[in-house]
DNA sequence: ATAGGGCTAATT
DNA sequence: AATTAGCCCTAT
């Protein structure tokens, strides 16, 4: 470090190579491509990371997956000689002096095969400390020159008093507890042996599957705790030096030993990323590297709101405290918020059950994976990631829903349990984890094993105090993880319920934002995620952190009204179309008509919001049979109730509340085969007998079922709340399409007095409806009385005037009258 | 339920 | 702009 110190810029040049040579996910190519950028470096100063790109070189030659002969492996290390005094960088230049590099690749070499194996992992065991790890620790240990620089740079004050006291206070206030720590230190020392031996095993099962996605996915289990955010800002070190990854925005901090720092302390770290790599656990420096685009993609996808705003996190200089740590579980390792590259791969040393784990934390984001069956499935570390991850945002989350602090509860009951238990169990060789006994009273016996992977619960059925929870493949959930199940599923079904809702906003705005196919794509993931939640014990915390927060939604909600009021001249379409769909519906005799109302409900405060879409198809055989080709028929198309009384008046109140409009989604026809007199009326005074039909769990049914399966682009009026203010034109074009409902107005006015009332569409009437309206006339008018009978003049029109009311009737003939009845 | 006045989009 | 047809609102 000493030796860098006085050449900042190439340092830094070092340092970002270094750092990013420790990923195993940047492809030497990028390295090399990064070298070329690097300005001359003086020969004193790049020799580690020379060596570490020398070794990463070799690593990606000698891969496991390259398959090379053993014979053409043992010729070549046969003319190169592994020899463990030799640099990487001699080695690399004679297998390149030896080889042709690409034939090289071409051919493969089997790690396991070749004299290169152990010399790599020495090489990687004797590999120098990062750059920034070096940075780093000399400003814990004070005795970087810059230290005073820090202590008074920037607002926020002190870093190094902090990065100190930090560590400092992981060791006192590590939420995983120093006894914990100290358990797992014991469990790592015991396992340290196998580590490296451990690593390539598992490195290599990575590498096997060619899939980069898998490969991400997978090294998510072993880097998403390295990963916190690619927002991260990059920080400087000091008043004049900084690191910044211009494409992740990622800054590499080597070491971290306060693995736990508070809140408070990472508060003037958070934009500093660290990452693991003391020189003499590269295994760990290795894994904790894996962090590839896409895998950075992945994480982002999955947790935006954590990766945007999570803090940044770790020092933690020693893996083996990270590793104890996670040993317990990832949850621990989040709460401890070790995040230190060594992941959870080292995080199992338990023999077969490790590889197992962690090929279960393959498959939790790898459902391609090969093996499915069998071990443990890995969902802690996400819920934990996310937990911790919402924990570390204290105060500056901006979803505060329940169920996080809810999970994040069980979060840490559970780490208090597990720490409890482990604390009792002090020594792992007799940790009932270790020796299959009961969480609960310690004692062997049948055990319920916790179907979640890294949940090291296991209890007797009689020791759960309930009875066990089990899914539908029979697996068994331990209390926290059921819990934190059902919330992923509760949430699952929250999400889903506000994106059809969105997608409902979006649709009855068509044209506008987001078209539903979109959402329909989303609201099948969030499914997808809730049946992997289901099948791997997966604690799906992130759906509303992809797309539905009810924030958003209600922006989204707000958003359209403010266009429907605001910008309602330039969304002549959607009246237009309405109109179309009218002239459609008229021109085409229906013999069965499909008629949707879409009513809004939604649970009050915190709950569920939720458009519910009736959808009513019923035969209109009468219809066809008597109507072929007329006009007249297609009006029947026209009575649409919304916002009626037959609808809860509370979620009608909501809806007003809500200033949304829910006009149909197309225009409904009310057909009942049943019609009569009675239905007629009921008919004209918005009373849809369909509805009553529904039940609310089939409304709520067939929300989901009609907006995912029939997303219609067919345009929607809407009855807006502010047509009021609306200019006449503007009020023109919202006109709802075909002669939606009738709604007494005064009722409309008792829940919302600003409520608007939109005028049914003109629909001019027919010959037909004049003939038998002027039979009526003559049919029912009696001298005697200057009243005429309306009512029953229309049940004499029957279909012909079934779409007409008694006030139709009277304007019409009124009308009559004044061109002179005919 | 009905009558009558008024409103408004469409048409002239 | 005037007229008209259809729809809406209110009073009874």
């Amino acid at each position: 470090m000493d030796e860098a110190s006085g050449c900042a810029s190439s340092l830094a040049w070092i340092w970002v190579i270094e750092a990013l040579a420790s990923f195993k996910e940047v492809d030497v190519s990028i390295l090399h491509d990064l070298i070329e950028m690097v300005p001359e470096l003086p020969d004193n100063l790049g020799k580690n990371m020379r060596e570490m790109l020398a070794l990463r070189c070799l690593e990606v030659l000698f891969g496991p997956s390259n398959g090379i002969t053993k014979d053409g492996c043992s010729s070549l290390a046969s003319k190169v000689g592994f020899d463990m005094s030799k640099s990487c960088e001699d080695v690399l230049e004679h297998i390149v002096q030896e080889t042709s590099l690409s034939d090289l690749k071409m051919a493969g070499l089997e790690l396991s095969n070749c004299n290169a194996h152990p010399f790599i992992i020495h090489k990687r065991a004797c590999m120098p400390k990062l750059a920034l790890q070096q940075l780093k620790d000399s400003l814990l240990d004070g005795s970087h020159p810059y230290v005073d620089t820090l202590k008074h740079m920037g607002p926020k004050g002190n870093v190094m008093p902090r990065i100190v006291e930090g560590r400092k206070k992981l060791l006192e206030n590590n939420l995983c507890t120093g006894i914990l720590l100290d358990s797992k230190r014991k469990r790592n020392t015991l396992a340290t042996e196998n580590m490296d031996e451990d690593f390539h095993e598992n490195r290599n099962r990575l590498d096997a599957c060619d899939d980069p996605n898998i490969n991400a996915k997978r090294q998510k289990q072993f880097a998403s705790s390295s990963v916190q955010s690619r927002e991260v800002n990059p920080v400087p070190l000091n008043g004049t030096e900084s690191l910044e990854f211009p494409s992740e925005r990622v800054m590499l901090v080597a070491g971290t030993e306060s693995c736990g720092l508070a809140k408070d302390q990472r508060g003037s770290l958070e934009e500093v990323r660290v990452l693991g790599d003391n020189h003499d656990e590269h295994t760990a420096s290795m894994r904790c590297g894996h962090i590839a685009d896409d895998e950075f993609n992945h994480i982002e996808s999955d947790i935006p709101d954590v990766s945007t705003t999570m803090p940044l996190d770790t020092f933690g200089d020693e893996p083996h405290q990270k590793i104890s740590v996670d040993e317990v579980g990832d949850d621990r390792e989040q709460c401890a918020e070790l995040r230190t590259s060594s992941g959870p791969l080292l995080v199992k040393t338990r023999g077969n059950e490790s590889q197992c784990d962690y090929e279960h934390q393959f498959q939790l984001k790898a459902p391609c994976s090969a093996s499915l069956n069998g071990c443990k499935q890995k969902i802690i570390a996400h819920e934990a990631e996310e937990n911790m991850d919402r924990c570390c945002e204290a105060g500056t989350s901006s979803d505060s829903e329940g169920y996080h602090y809810g999970n994040i509860d069980v979060f840490f009951e559970k780490n208090e349990f597990l720490s409890s238990q482990a604390t009792n169990s002090y020594d792992p060789s007799t940790s009932w984890t270790f020796q299959n006994l009961c969480m609960k009273c310690n004692e062997g016996g049948q055990l319920l094993v916790c179907s979640t992977s890294n949940c090291p619960v296991m209890v007797h059925e009689n020791c759960l105090g309930s009875s066990p929870s089990f899914d539908n493949n029979g697996k068994f959930y331990c209390p926290f993880c059921a819990y934190s199940l059902s919330i992923s599923e509760y949430l699952v079904a929250k999400k889903k319920a506000s994106l059809a809702r969105k997608e409902l906003t979006l649709f009855l705005g068509m044209g506008l934002d987001q078209k539903p196919e979109e959402l329909t794509k989303t609201l099948h993931r969030d499914e997808d995620l809730l049946v992997k939640s289901r099948e791997n014990g997966y604690l799906e915390e992130r759906v509303n952190g992809q797309t539905g927060h009810d924030g958003e939604h209600a922006d989204e909600v707000n958003n359209f009204h403010c266009r429907r009021s605001v910008d309602d001249k330039q969304q002549a379409e959607p009246s237009a179309l309405c109109d179309n769909v009218n002239s459609v519906l008229r021109e085409e005799e229906p013999a069965e008509i499909t008629r949707t109302l879409n009513v809004l409900t939604e649970e009050k405060e915190g709950q569920v919001n939720s458009i519910q879409v009736v959808r009513v198809v019923e035969g209109d055989n009468r219809e066809a049979a008597e109507h072929d080709g007329h006009n007249s028929s297609c009006r029947n198309t026209d009575v649409v109730p919304v916002n009626q009384s037959h609808v809860e008046e509370e979620l009608q109140q909501e809806v007003l509340e809500q200033q949304i409009a829910y006009p149909p989604d197309e225009p409904v026809c009310v057909h009942d085969t049943h019609a009569d007199g009675e239905n007629l009326s009921c008919r004209n005074t918005g009373v849809i007998p369909g509805i009553q039909r529904h039940s609310k769990e089939q409304i709520q049914q067939e929300v989901s079922e009609q907006q995912i399966a029939e997303p219609t682009e067919e345009p929607v009026c809407a009855l807006d709340a502010y047509a009021e203010d609306i200019s006449e034109e503007e009020n023109e074009k919202s006109i709802i399409s075909n002669y939606s409902k009738r709604v007494p107005k005064q009722e409309r006015h008792d829940t919302y007095p600003a409520s608007p009332q939109l005028r049914r569409k003109k629909v001019p009437w027919t010959a037909e409806e004049e003939e038998i309206l002027k039979e009526g006339v003559q049919k029912f008018s009696n001298t005697n009385d200057r009243n005429i009978p309306w009512k029953k003049i229309l049940e004499f029109g029957g279909d012909v005037l079934h779409i007409r009311t008694t006030v139709d009737l009277k304007d019409k003939w009124r009308n009559l009258c004044k061109v002179g009845p005919r």
